[in-house]
DNA sequence: GCCTCTTGCCAATACGTATTTGCAGTACAA
DNA sequence: TTGTACTGCAAATACGTATTGGCAAGAGGC
């Protein structure tokens, strides 16, 4: 019942003694084995020994017996994203219902390479893994481990995805609904597929419409707020500066937000902005930012759940691959087009 | 070198085999151990096989055998409040480093008891718990593992803590400067002790100073952007409302900025806000959050670091203890107090 | 009463590593 | 030459669990 202060460990021999059972029976009792014959009195005897002692099964052990370790890796680009802490969360939780560990993979900390390696040497059940580039996968490096991919369709491995074409397009169709004609897109250097296809989406709803641009109007930057404010920089400063800027998630537009206002811009009447992913602060920043809602944790949350299917069944319909909605959210941060062009007040 | 397409492991046994040894002799070079007495050209053989054959130590063996995880556990209430998310980007990195990988034990999955029974469950080496409330600590669950806390400080568990009650009179220095003498201060309703230090501190000052104040005036919320903003609504709708408030965290006042936006007030002109723990969205609302910089990457880094030391050598130096300083950063959300007290436009 | 089938359990083994112990062989000193 | 010390390795064992195979005892058929 209460274990004594800093003793050794109980183990299912101690169980096992305490029952006067073998150390096989106490396993089959306790693992509840399927195909286990043990007389109802024995069962109870050894499940009463295992309370008595407070017996807790040693998970090491246990995954070096059955080759499986109870445990799944996440691998993400960076958890002080808010978006990918959000995919964190509700990976955790399901992972967490389903009797799985979380170990936690920063590329910050280490390399794909690297996290792949120190998995595969604890015998990780399974892999997320969160927006990685095309480049970042080598199927060797995978080879027999189920793995999930977030955000990044692949013909090799299973995954869940969001509608990022449709990100995109919802974001064409709000500014061409507001009247912009001139519009900019901003999106990360790094080839991440969803990011991308919010791109396409973008574009091609653009190009239906008949609208042109210049290159000037696309540009790449790091995915973060500073990356964001730096590209609206650069835009403001053109000789015609675009009426709305869309951007490929939320941390830039939030930079761009900020520049604007640096640059007395006053939003959203000289210069609309549209992010996408919706984290929370979207709601904070001034003027509340216009984005396009991905559902971050119900993202983590499927992919895991798939995750834990195939490693427990080596299958999954194929079906729940499927993608996950998007949907615009209007705010502040976008309006109707300007007549004239903007007009930068110098500082 | 390379290693088949999913073929079976390759095992310490293998190597040895290959390199025409017993295998506890290839264990011995394999492992650096210490006190090996093994021929030079012994050795040399064995590490080529370990190269040829592309050897990858199993940890779980290793684990079972050494009766240790090589990962650590880090126990946080939220992975989505940034300043948690980079307590755990500060950890990771130095656990990467360290040669250890993390479990990341979110209390939103499960409770603390809980991951502290599959930790243990997993032979994990030590454990850093960030925050826990006051009554989440029972020595029992936690007898015999190296435990690191943060941001609590225990007589019965070494902690990295950062200067709560410094920040609490920073922020009540800064206010009083400008002017103010009728101040509210908004905490979490749970007993985290370093909200309640961040409140002592801001007390203490507040009373040296001669400030008086009402119990209207000290208010408790969820730390949360949303418990910010109800909390704030309220001190509005209050008779004679406060003409500056300190929030015992960012989230909280930036939820209160939002608020005070709404209700049409002019911030800093109207009332001040300032928070605590510098998260980088502090910079980008409007106005920005005059806050006090609480170094939370430091924060996990070291805890970290400490931990590390406790597991390999089960010791510290005790002023590794000794509390990381803060500093005000004075931002757009704090200025000088109104002459008269503050005035809610209706909407 | 013999045979067969079933039930209930235990003995043996496996998982992959680390560590302890002891045994040869060699080197050196007396 | 004998004894001692040391070197280099392997045999044996441990870690705590799961699983397989087989053996006894009992039940039921004829």
């Amino acid at each position: 019942m209460s274990q004594p202060f800093s003793s050794p460990r109980v183990t299912i021999h101690d169980v096992a003694a305490r029952a006067g059972v073998s150390q096989p029976t106490a396993s089959l009792v306790l693992s509840n084995h399927p195909r286990a014959r043990v007389a109802a009195v024995t069962r109870q005897r050894v499940l009463e020994a295992a309370v008595e002692l407070g017996y807790r099964p040693n998970m090491v052990a246990r995954s070096l017996s059955q080759g499986r370790s109870f445990a799944l890796g996440v691998i993400v680009p960076n958890v002080r994203n808010p978006f990918v802490a959000d995919v964190v969360t509700g990976a955790e939780r399901v992972a967490a219902d389903a009797g799985y560990a979380l170990l936690l993979c920063d590329q910050q900390a280490r390399d794909i390479e690297q996290h792949l390696d120190i998995l595969r040497a604890r015998q990780i059940d399974g892999i997320l893994i969160d927006a990685v580039g095309a480049a970042g996968l080598s199927s060797d490096a995978l080879a027999g481990l189920p793995v999930v991919l977030i955000d990044e369709p692949s013909k090799f491995w299973p995954g869940i995805a969001t509608d990022a074409v449709g990100a995109g397009r919802l974001a064409a169709d709000h500014l061409l609904a507001l009247g912009h004609r001139r519009m900019a897109f901003v999106g990360p250097a790094t080839d991440i597929h969803t990011f991308r296809m919010r791109e396409r989406g973008f574009v091609l709803r653009l190009r239906d419409a008949g609208i042109s641009w210049t290159s000037d109007l696309w540009r790449r930057a790091p995915a973060t707020v500073v990356g964001g404010r730096d590209a609206m920089r650069e835009l403001l400063r053109l000789a015609v500066p675009p009426t709305a800027v869309f951007f490929a998630n939320d941390l830039m537009a939030i930079g761009a937000i900020k520049q604007c206002l640096r640059d007395g811009l006053r939003l959203p009447n000289d210069c609309s902005i549209v992010g996408c992913d919706d984290i929370e602060f979207a709601q904070y920043v001034t003027p509340e930012l216009t984005t396009v809602a991905v559902p971050a944790r119900e993202l983590g949350a499927r992919a895991t759940r798939l995750l834990v299917q195939l490693v427990e069944h080596s299958t999954h319909r194929l079906n729940a691959s499927r993608m996950l909605p998007v949907r615009l959210v209007p705010r502040g941060s976008s309006g109707p087009a300007p007549q004239s062009g903007v007009k930068v007040r110098s500082a």
